[in-house]
DNA sequence: CATTGTGAAGCGTTTCACAGCC
DNA sequence: GGCTGTGAAACGCTTCACAATG
């Protein structure tokens, strides 16, 4: 059996809230705290502590009842059914606002996935320095998926590309062996099904707010009490 | 009555799925299309028909049976549904990476979230020229909201700072009077339930990815078939 | 007669409530 | 006594299947 997979099927609205707890446990482990109950780390993920219970029995049985949950072992199995438990190098492709800013952002590789490199189609943005990355041509792209250079094979990709170039970016990354893809373009990549894809939409998150900003004005004009969706945080509900 | 909302309360998962049909619909117009079916358009969205039809039934019965849906007439309605009959600029607070990023990415102004203003604490960073704004003090952020300058009164604010001064940021922003934040610091930020929050964490995407890469790693590694998990698209699930 | 609009069934997620255990 | 782990109930969302209809 593999060593860091028990195997479990752990349901996606679970896996979704996972790296939250991990921020926090983090967060405490840091700041001396070695045990936490359900229910703080419920307040501290806005959350109800049933919810952080059974999330957690997904993994396995790791609290102890009456006391909680040590926050150093907690961390320990969370990263490991994350697959956190070694860096997941990314490639970037498309060296615009975005890219140059996803690069140049150290919080990436601070938490498990640095910058093996950075490509763009346009020739004059090739060589640009960001961060510790230069950008490389498209054409480089196999060889960065690849590893070399001390890095391994990169299985990460992400599309930082306008919307009409994404579509061929994802079939790049896809060819070069790249198996999972954060798409930042507003456009349906489509690819293999043995490819994950997430997509982030920052116009779309936008435009909800829009709607329950409407909403309350709307509300407000007709002198009715306050419409719901108030702060329930997390964009992924 | 108000004129922008009929009043009926559309399940949160749906108003997440208005902006891409909205997207898509605005593709098809400006590519001379205009009638579509739920089918075709369940098909560009990445979902089922029925689900579709049952989310646009939520705004009103707009389609003809037999035919489909007018796409120009639904893009109004769902515009409207949004609230994006209007602009709704933004402020943006920090001026990091990812806050010049954002300010100069057109895309937002180009979808009706013109940058209304950026704002730093870093006194170094003010007068920096991104697109069309420049950076100014924390301390006009009030000044900024409240409008003026040809700008109307601006109601959401983009939380772009590191997460140690997150919350900080998301104060000054309620105070100055914003009512929707778009947090893309990983934090969970305290406000007012009049407030709406949505989070967007980069990091936490590229987790989730994580786990579904290490979960196919461990499956191979056993020469077990396939597991799920592929291209279902949109992070927002 | 193709396609919408929608009750009703199905399914995954959340929450409750409490037995089990330290 | 306090807190976890978890069946079972409740809930919301998705999908089915078909009557309604231009």
């Amino acid at each position: 059996m593999a060593p860091t997979s028990r195997g479990r099927r752990i349901p996606e609205a679970t896996v979704a809230r996972l790296p939250e707890y991990l921020r926090i446990l983090v967060d405490l482990f840091q700041t001396g705290t070695n045990n936490v109950s359900s229910e703080e780390l419920a307040d501290l993920a806005g959350v109800n502590a049933a919810k952080v219970r059974k999330d957690l029995s997904y993994l396995g049985t790791y609290g102890t009842r009456g006391v909680g949950y040590e926050v150093e072992y907690l961390i320990y199995q969370v990263r490991r059914e994350l697959g956190l438990t070694h860096d997941w190098p990314v490639v970037i492709v498309g060296a615009g606002n975005l890219g140059q800013a996803l690069a140049g952002y150290g919080g990436f590789g601070a938490r498990g996935f640095p910058v093996a490199g950075i490509v763009d189609l346009d020739p004059s943005k090739i060589g640009l320095r960001i961060g510790d990355a230069t950008v490389r041509s498209l054409d480089d792209l196999g060889a960065i998926v690849r590893g070399g250079l001390g890095g391994g094979p990169v299985s990460i990709g992400v599309v930082a590309t306008p919307a009409p170039a994404a579509q061929g970016a994802a079939d790049r990354l896809v060819q070069a062996g790249v198996t999972s893809i954060l798409n930042f373009a507003p456009v349906l990549l489509n690819v293999p099904s043995t490819v994950s894809v997430r997509k982030v939409d920052l116009a779309v998150e936008l435009q909800i707010l829009s709607y329950y900003e409407q909403r309350r004005a709307a509300a407000n004009a007709a002198a009715a009490p306050r419409v719901p969706g108030g702060s329930r945080q997390g964009a992924s509900a």
